[in-house]
Order: structure tokens, then C-alpha cells, then sequence
RNA sequence: GGGGAUGUGGCGGAAUUGGCAUACGCGCAUGACUUAGGAUCAUGUGGUUCACACCUUGCGGGUUCGAGUCCCGCCAUCCCCACCA
């Protein structure tokens, strides 16, 4: 159900003035802060990605490839909750969201460890495996790392500087298309091993990436197959550290690294220790490691992300302006709460400029400070991700002025108790979306909420969680339909190998004529404009193309047949113009009814995985609604009935009561209208029988209603009005699950021997054990199985919540 | 390379905690009613078998009195991440 009064629209001035809000809320809490940065730009769109729109090295959107720069942008610290958002304790998400974003947040344990290069310069790493520090025969720095400059050796500066030039100009895609193809220059400057005292060289390669962890490694190549390929590839020295059980490895001889679990060699004071492969101080050898790090003090334990800052900026004109003026000295200063919001203009020009349309427009930068002297606006505006954070919470109050959201409404709606979507969103939505309640949080804007909570009885302990949706359900999605393509006889001229058509028929592939050498028969696979491809058999393909005047017959089509009505084959796939294949709903509702249309969408598929739309399967859905109208128009049942039947008919009721709820409360829908429809076969056994008086029968169609209004609201509206009850439907009680009216008094004893069901028996519901062990002695089956011997075991088990009987006997 | 999901009749899909596998629906078959049927009604419909009976949830093992469900190993399909140190 929509409430229209709430609708709000997140690109006008009266919605993104509290993005801005937002925005400058976060600045001045230092959670918002202007830095330089190694950041994605995509030179198509002539702006900067966040990393989550970045995929295999392409803009997401126009799939052209994005490359590295360094810039000066806006940032939130989405770091600051890290640990926090990995926590889902109190909410109840699907595991494999939970999974993703737990990987996208990518939490690692390990220990930064100091080296020194020869002369002194302190070179820090990080390292998940500060046990195999002894292997370490080299390092490696990102080509972009701020002492590649300061080491290089005169002689090395030119390739080194070639190198950098050109990892520079390649975008991520070429860095990683390289494969294991190992890259690399030699600085000719060395580093100490701080344990061992070795000295190492120091080697530049791309496949040290700036941005994670301090853009240096040390290089194990005994325990990492990067450094290992590279090793080999430049004859670096390999000594290993870690050694399984039962082998000797010599570094020389080694054809892999190895990475398992063994014990240290070669590794002074860690000597003998067991590694036992993992990661953090759960392995002896790495706990040793870091507390002899920690005790000489080179090193410490260190916890890594893979999630970086949020970049918001953006060099383009749709987004919230960015509240921001840089004064005359270069620094910035927030818009003032009264002039917000900064509006976008409306007089842009969309030049092919390559910049934003804000940059080239003066009277928009042009303003002043609070010192009243000339400045300039920001013209970057704000990733429109931004706006969709937090737009649950101007739902509440869309029109309030006094600040983003009401606190009264807050009071009574907050937190979202049930959110849906798709999983697409895992990384990105979702996870921005905690970030941003827990920001919220942290600067007190739900502390005036949660007095009116406690005000109202209400616990506000939930809002502490800063979690913006307490329960999360992804939906799947329907899919277009699978369709053969049309059948058809084409004849013609041949040039070639293509067959040049004056006449196309559509045919039943039964009535297909023998192959003739002049005529093309089978399935359409492929069809573009006029341009035929069919498959004539045994896989074999012929292309036909159909010329202008040629006569195109398809059967149920009025009017003169046209090329582009012939439908070709297609496969199970997202409903799309170009495919061809999208199924209009309106259409379905206009033939059937947006009650059948609902239903069948509700029980055709698994709500979380969607599925291919079945232009037949709809028909269950509307024989559904269709006989409920029928049997409660049509039926008049007789003034008395008999009790066992009356009784039995409530008992039917009450189990549907209780399946369309399990249904409702997880997702089933499919379950819960089976459930309805199982009800209606039962109702019309009723019919047929004439057994259930009228009273009983009014009762049971009273709570059907209820039951159907969520899933065909307006036929229940229109039924519950015609049997006489007030409006509406929608605003009765849920009819009450009571489990002893859904009991039944005689249940089937499943017999099983061996565990395999071997007989059925009704007894009495609530059978005791003995009863049952003697109901089984006397199956035919169970006497077969035995021989005249007696059983090893006899295990009973009770039915529970409205299950059968069982017993097993063993033999 | 790493992580995740899925795999059940001809089809969509059911199956609380391990306890009658295939609910509900589509389709199909036979019959009825009909000038007609893409309407409606009745009956049937996992497989092998005349039957008795046996087998069956991608494949192979295991745990258990009992496995679609739990564990191990494969296979297939889809999705996400990816030189993350």
C-alpha cells in the first residue's frame, strides 16, 4: 500500500537542502574532510567513481574503461564504522548479504612491520604473515609510492621512471590483464631485513597496489606465488620458511611457493615453531612473530581493510551541490544554514566541454565568505548515492521544515522494520546506508526521537544500533518468457547461400511440409529487420532474407503480415525492449484483473529468486479468483448441516489460517495462496456434499475474505460487501489460528521398517507408543520383514504441531 | 585464484527443528457437456513393472533408527570479488 501523502522527491530543492544539511552536518563533525587522492576517473564521462561503480576496471554504466589519477575530492570516513558495520548481531539480513559485505568491507590481521632501506629511510609494510619475515628476499613498492623518488639510484632512474610513466597511463584493466605475467623495475636502492640483517633489494611492480595497505610489501616468494613468479622471473633469491612435514625444500629447487601448514626453518629465534597456515594470532608461529615485533619494536599487530573512505565527489551537474566556498586563501567553509539550499541552476549549458556545466557557469561560483569577501563555490556536486542514504527517513515528514525528519514521526516508525530489494544493492545501498544511520547516530539526531520514545512507553534502546532496517529481504525478478520462435515455410530465390523470400508462412511444425530444395522450413532463431536465421534441424542454420513485397502470412494476426511481427526463439533471460520480450502488466490486467494478475506474480514464483513470467501458469491464478466468486455467489447452502462435516470444514479453515500466515511472515506468498486455493477445493467438495449448513459455511467464507484480502484485495472488498459486512475488508482483525480446531482426530501412522515407509494405518490422533508399537506388529509389511523374528529396535515418534505418527521399526 | 548461491516430476515450485518427498498450480491424457472450445465439469498423471513389489530430490561417499535437509569429495549453472600482501 502506497501512502501518497508521504511521497517525496529526492532531486528538489525541498529534499536535497537536507542532503546538503547532511552533508555539512558530517564536515563539521570531521566526518566529511577534502583530500588527495589516487581515485577512479573515467575519462568517458569526464568525472571520478567511487570504487563500488567501478567493475573489472570499467564504468559500470558505459562500460568504458576508467583509469588512475590523482585528485582532490570530498570524502566521508566510511572507515570509521568499519568494525561496526561487520557486526550484524541485531539484524536480521540474508546471510549472503551479510557475506558480501562482510568481503567488501575486507577485515585482515596481521602486523605492519618497519624496515629500513640502507641509508636509513624508515619503509613500512603491512603483512598478514609477519611469521615468514626471515623469507622476505625483496620488497616491492607501488610504482605511485612517495619513496620510489627518493631511493632510486641514478643509473636505475631512467627505466624506473619509463615504468612509472607507463603504469601510470594504463588503466586498471590493462594492469590485470596481465595475468601472472610478473612486471617490475629494480630501484637499485636496498633495504635491512630487520630480523635477519639481509640486504634486500628494493623493486617497483604493478602489482603493488598503491591504495591498500601502505602500497610496500615485503616479498616472502617461499610463501606467495605473486612474489614467487616474480622471483623467478627476475632471479630473486627464494628461501624458504615453512616446511611441511616430510620434505626438504631447497629454494632453488622450489616449483611453487608454498603457503600451507609446517614448521619455521631458516627463521632464527621462530625456528621449530609450528605454522599452521592461518591468518592472525590463531597461528603459533604468527603470534610469536608479532610479539617478537612488538618487543624489539619494529613492528605491531595491525588490522587492515580492503573498504576504503567514501569518495562523494563529482564532477558533473546532476547531484546535490556540495555546501561548500573556498575563500581567497584556498580554505573551505561551509555554506551557512540560512542559504541553504545551494540550488542548482537551471540556466546550464550542456556544452561538450568535458567539464561540468557548473564549472564554465561564473554566476553560480561567484560568491561570497562569511567575511563578506569574494569566493567561490564548489562545483563539485555530490554522488547521487547520497540522496538515497537516508530517504526512508524524509518519508516520514516529507514537507517538515525544521530539520530532515519529524521526531514525532520518527518516534512512532523508526527503525524500518522490513526492508526489501534486490541484492544488487549489497555493497553499495545498503552499505552506505549504515554508515549513514550510524553517523546520524553518533551526532545526536535521533536523541530528540528517542525521548519521544520513552515518552510514549516506547524502548529506544534500538535506535543505539544506528542499523537504518531491522529485518532485510531481497526480492528476485520475474523474468521474460521463454518462446519458441515462429515456425515457418519460406520460398523464394536462392543467391548464394541465402534465400531471398516472397512468401513466409507461419505453420504448425506438425504440417511441415518434406524438404524441398527451394524452401526454407523451421524455427526462427534470430531475426533482425528483415534478416532471418532458422534452424532447419539436426542444428543446421540458413539465413533468410525476407525482400520487401513479399507476402508474410501469420496465422491470428489481423491485417497484412509484416517481417517484424515474426517472433524468434528466446531464451530465459531480464525483460528488455531490445529482447523484445517484456510482458506489459497493464495488458494481463486489462484481460484479467489486477486481483489475478497480483495473485499469480505472489504464487508462480520464490519470491527471493523470481523466475521466467508463464503466460499459462497465470491461468491457475485466475480459476482461483474465478471460483471464489462462484462459490460465494453462487452457493446456497441448507439451513443445517451434519456437526462432523461442519467441524471438518472449520478444521480446513483454521490450517489455512495458519499457512497463509507462516507464508506472510516469510516471504512464502507462494505457500500462503496454495494454502487458499487448497481451502477453495475444499469449499467445493462442501458444495458437492451439501453437508455444511449455512451459519458454519457463512463463518468459514467470512475468514477466506480476510485471508484473500492481502493477495486480491478488491475481489475480497467486493465479496465481503456483497455478504453483507461493513466496510472494509481491510480494516477487520486477522482471523485468530486456533491449533485445536486445526487438530485432527484421526491421523495416519506411517510404518516404516528400516527407515523406508512401508504401510500406513489411521489411528486416533495422539496414539500412544504401545498402541502404535502394536498397530505396527500387525502390518503385513512389517510381519513380512521380520520372518517370524523379533525387531532389534522400535523407535516412535509422536506427531507434533500437526504432523503424522511415525514409527520405525528396525529389523 | 578467493567467496557465495542454486541443482527436487514435462514446467513453475512445496516440504518448521533430520521424520509420509513431489503440497498448490501449469501442462498433458481420457471421458462428459457442447454447433464449437483457448470455457466448464469428472478422473488420472514421478519412474520401472501386467501385477506383486522396487526405485526416486545433480553425481559419489559418510553420519543416523531415519537425510531433499547435516558432514566430506566431485560435477554443472549463475552471481560477487579479484595481483588486497
Amino acid at each position: 500500500m502506497f501512502d501518497w501523502e508521504r511521497e517525496m522527491v529526492s532531486c528538489v530543492p525541498e529534499y536535497y537542502k537536507w542532503t546538503e544539511w547532511f552533508f555539512k552536518q558530517f564536515y563539521e563533525a570531521g566526518l566529511a574532510y577534502r583530500n588527495e587522492a589516487m581515485v577512479n576517473w573515467s575519462p568517458t564521462l569526464q568525472t571520478v567513481l567511487a570504487n563500488e561503480q567501478v567493475i573489472d576496471g570499467k564504468d559500470e554504466r558505459t562500460g568504458q574503461p576508467v583509469i588512475q589519477k590523482m585528485m582532490t575530492q570530498w570524502f566521508f570516513r566510511y572507515t570509521r564504522y568499519t568494525d561496526e558495520m561487520l557486526n550484524f548481531d541485531n539484524i536480521d539480513w540474508p546471510e549472503p548479504i551479510r557475506i558480501m559485505q562482510t568481503n567488501w568491507i575486507g577485515r585482515s590481521e596481521g602486523a605492519r612491520v618497519v624496515f629500513k632501506t640502507e641509508h636509513g629511510e624508515p619503509l613500512e609494510v603491512y603483512t598478514t604473515r609477519p611469521d615468514t619475515l626471515w623469507g622476505a628476499t625483496f620488497m616491492v613498492l607501488a610504482p605511485e609510492h612517495a619513496l620510489v623518488d627518493k631511493i632510486t639510484t641514478d643509473e636505475q632512474r631512467e627505466p624506473i621512471e619509463t615504468y612509472r610513466a607507463q603504469a601510470a597511463r594504463s588503466t586498471e584493466i590493462e594492469r590485470s590483464a596481465e595475468g601472472r605475467d610478473k612486471t617490475g623495475v629494480f630501484t637499485g636502492a636496498y633495504a635491512i631485513n630487520p630480523v635477519s640483517d639481509a640486504r634486500i633489494p628494493i623493486w617497483i611492480a604493478d602489482y603493488v597496489m598503491v591504495t591498500y595497505g601502505t602500497g610496500a610489501i615485503m616479498a616472502v616468494p617461499s610463501g606467495d606465488q605473486r612474489d614467487f613468479d616474480f622471483a623467478r622471473k627476475f632471479g630473486l633469491e627464494i628461501i624458504p620458511v615453512v616446511q611441511p612435514e616430510g620434505e626438504q625444500f631447497e629454494g632453488a629447487a622450489m616449483e611453487q611457493a608454498y603457503d600451507g601448514s609446517g614448521v619455521m626453518i631458516n627463521s632464527g629465534i621462530l625456528n621449530g615453531i609450528i605454522s599452521n597456515g592461518q591468518k592472525g594470532r590463531k597461528n603459533p608461529a604468527v603470534n610469536a612473530a608479532i610479539s617478537m615485533l612488538e618487543e624489539k619494536g619494529i613492528g605491531k599487530e595491525s588490522i587492515n581493510y580492503r573498504l576504503r573512505d567514501w569518495l562523494i565527489s563529482r564532477q558533473r551537474y546532476w547531484g546535490s551541490p556540495i555546501p561548500m566556498v573556498q575563500k581567497q586563501d584556498g580554505t573551505f567553509e561551509p555554506v551557512p544554514d540560512d542559504q541553504l539550499p545551494v540550488l542548482l541552476p537551471d540556466d546550464v549549458d550542456f556544452l561538450p566541454t568535458g567539464q561540468s556545466p557548473l564549472k564554465l557557469l561564473e554566476a553560480f561560483q561567484n560568491t561570497v565568505d562569511s567575511e563578506g569577501k569574494p569566493a567561490k563555490r564548489e562545483t563539485d556536486t555530490m554522488d547521487t548515492f547520497m540522496c538515497s542514504s537516508w530517504y526512508w527517513y524524509r518519508y516520514l515528514s516529507p514537507h517538515y521544515a525544521n530539520g530532515p525528519f519529524d521526531p514525532e514521526e520518527a518516534a512512532y516508525w523508526l527503525p524500518v522494520d522490513v526492508y526489501t530489494g534486490g541484492a544488487e544493492h549489497a555493497t553499495m545501498h545498503l552499505l552506505y546506508s549504515r554508515w549513514f544511520t550510524k553517523a546520524m547516530r553518533d551526532l545526536g539526531m535521533f536523541e530528540e526521537t528517542m525521548d519521544i520514545m520513552k515518552a510514549h512507553g516506547r524502548d529506544p534502546e534500538v535506535m543505539q544500533l544506528g542499523e537504518p532496517m531491522l529485518k532485510l529481504r531481497n526480492q528476485g525478478q520475474v523474468l521474460g518468457e521463454e518462446r519458441s520462435g515462429h515456425y515457418i515455410v519460406a520460398s523464394g530465390t536462392w543467391q548464394a547461400t541465402k534465400l531471398f523470400a516472397d512468401k513466409v508462412d507461419v505453420i504448425d511444425p506438425a504440417d511441415a511440409p518434406a524438404k524441398r530444395s527451394k524452401l526454407v522450413v523451421g524455427e526462427i532463431i534470430k531475426r533482425t529487420e528483415n534478416l532471418l536465421t532458422v534452424d532447419v534441424g539436426d542444428g543446421e542454420l540458413r539465413t533468410v532474407e525476407v525482400v520487401p513485397e513479399a507476402v508474410v502470412n501469420i496465422p491470428g494476426m489481423q491485417g497484412v503480415g509484416r517481417p517484424d511481427q515474426l517472433k524468434h526463439h528466446l531464451e530465459i533471460q531480464r525483460m528488455s525492449k531490445s529482447k523484445g520480450n517484456v510482458v506489459n502488466p497493464d495488458e494481463w490486467v486489462a484481460r484479467y484483473g489486477s486481483d489475478s494478475v497480483r495473485a499469480y506474480m505472489m504464487f508462480g514464483f520464490d519470491w527471493q529468486k523470481g523466475g521466467p513470467w508463464d503466460s499459462k501458469g497465470i491461468q491457475g491464478a485466475v480459476r482461483w479468483v474465478n471460483d471464489v466468486w462462484d462459490i460465494v455467489t453462487g452457493y446456497n447452502p441448507p439451513a443445517h448441516g451434519n456437526a462432523e462435516a461442519e467441524r471438518d470444514i472449520e478444521r480446513k479453515l483454521h490450517q489455512a489460517i495458519r499457512r497463509v500466515a507462516d507464508g506472510l511472515e516469510n516471504f512464502s506468498f507462494n505457500g500462503s495462496i496454495a494454502g487458499l486455493m487448497k481451502f477453495r477445493n475444499d469449499l467445493k467438495d462442501v458444495m458437492k456434499s451439501g453437508s455444511v449448513g449455512a451459519a458454519a459455511w457463512k463463518a468459514a467464507i467470512r475468514d477466506m475474505l480476510l485471508l484473500m484480502a492481502p493477495f486480491t484485495p478488491h475481489v475480497a472488498e467486493e465479496l465481503w460487501a456483497q455478504q453483507g459486512h461493513g466496510y472494509s475488508v481491510h480494516q477487520q482483525s486477522w482471523p485468530e489460528y486456533d491449533a485445536a480446531k486445526a487438530a485432527e482426530d484421526m491421523v495416519t501412522l506411517v510404518v516404516q521398517v528400516n527407515g523406508k515407509v512401508r504401510d500406513r494405518v489411521e489411528v486416533a490422533a495422539g496414539i500412544s507408543e504401545a498402541d502404535a508399537t502394536t498397530a505396527a506388529m500387525n502390518s503385513e509389511s512389517v510381519q513380512r520383514a521380520l520372518n517370524g523374528g523379533s525387531p532389534k529396535k522400535v523407535i516412535f515418534i509422536a506427531g507434533r504441531n500437526g504432523q503424522e505418527p511415525k514409527i520405525n521399526v528396525v529389523v
